[in-house]
DNA sequence: GTCTATAAACAGATAGAC
DNA sequence: GTCTATCTGTTTATAGAC
């Protein structure tokens, strides 16, 4: 054996097999063996499964916080423009991402799980951490480019709206694919979908000009 | 105890365990218990615990039939203002039902972790019966409301992310209802909701009008 | 740090009384 | 049809050798 079993194993096998089947359908028996190690590796590097859940979660926190890094943090004034600018970026960006990136898929397919159960014990950590940040930069960047109020109520939703019709071709990538004739994703689909995204978008904010 | 517990409390159970704990996470004695009967009658109405996860595809796909029923089913020519008057209706119509139908939840939560999952037992079935008719309906009534071709890739990708941004707040319904400081999802919220997806909805299809 | 072996709890399925 | 009781396999966690 001339690779060791190590922490960043477990933890990469974790992230794509909970993405893949779900924390629940995941054993741990099925973790060890996907990073080729014993199961009793996991208790004494995470503690336990549940320890090495909120590890992921952790680990995708700080990888979906690079790929959002071309958002303003600061509420600095930005004009319509460069403001639809880094929203066109945003979107391309994120698209990639979701789409050609290899990790990506257990990463969101990671995210989206856990978001979708409401009392899930990671959902605390990453809504405080990640989700409500990112939104409310988002917000500040849609009142930017459209003159709206960035914490009205539509603003808020409207982005929410623009997040969804992304985050849906990788949590439906399934049935997307097969309807589509793709095999996967890879650079061709991942512009035609951001081709498609990026006209919505331009869209939505020509309706904001009224 | 004046209520038989029936093979439907058991449907009923299982759909909303399904949706809210996943498939693999919800134990056969939690359903019993949720529809307040014993296990072995899993066994006797549906032959265990994978049946009732086929009845409960069955009785998501026609709900969801149900709902879809607005769409026309032929190839009949439709002029582009009633087109888009349906395409509204649509909108608002499925909206509505995320949000307000009871067991909306349910219904969708579990159509949606099936759908997620790629090597899921019930998302062939769910596919052809539900997924690609409808689907390839949206896309008819896509190209009469905007002048595109039916089949184009481009088609299929804007009904998709139509699909993905309405999907999206009953996906992510903790976050989104987290961060709009909502109890839940009722008339108001639905509308709120529904207003902002209509205006998307209008701003796509007049750059369809270049 | 990594392993084997095992404990204690839990899963789904089923036999059989009524 | 509905129930109790139980079988068989699997789960996570852990004790302890090396």
């Amino acid at each position: 054996m001339t690779k060791h079993p190590t922490r960043r194993d477990l933890l990469d096998a974790a992230l794509r097999l909970f993405a893949r089947d779900g924390y629940d359908a995941t054993s741990t028996r099925a973790i060890a063996a996907e990073a080729e190690t014993n199961i009793s590796s996991i208790a004494y590097h995470f503690g336990g499964k549940e320890g090495l859940r909120l590890a992921c979660a952790d680990a995708v926190a700080q990888v979906i916080g690079q790929v959002a890094r071309a958002l303003p943090a600061g509420p600095a004034a930005l004009d319509r423009l460069a403001a639809r600018r880094i929203l066109r970026r945003l979107v391309r960006r994120i698209v990639t991402f979701l789409t050609v990136t290899p990790a990506a898929s257990g990463i969101v397919g990671f995210l989206l799980r856990e978001l979708a159960q409401p009392d899930s014990p990671v959902l605390d950590r990453l809504y405080d951490t990640l989700v409500a940040p990112r939104h409310a930069a988002l917000c500040r960047l849609w009142a930017a480019a459209t003159g709206a109020a960035p914490d009205s109520e539509d603003t808020r939703l409207a982005v929410f709206a623009l997040i969804g019709q992304v985050a849906y071709f990788r949590l439906a990538a399934p049935i997307v694919q097969r309807r589509m004739g793709w095999d996967g994703y890879a650079r061709r689909e991942a512009r035609a979908i951001s081709r498609r995204l990026i006209v919505n978008l331009d869209a939505m904010l020509a309706a904001a000009d009224g």
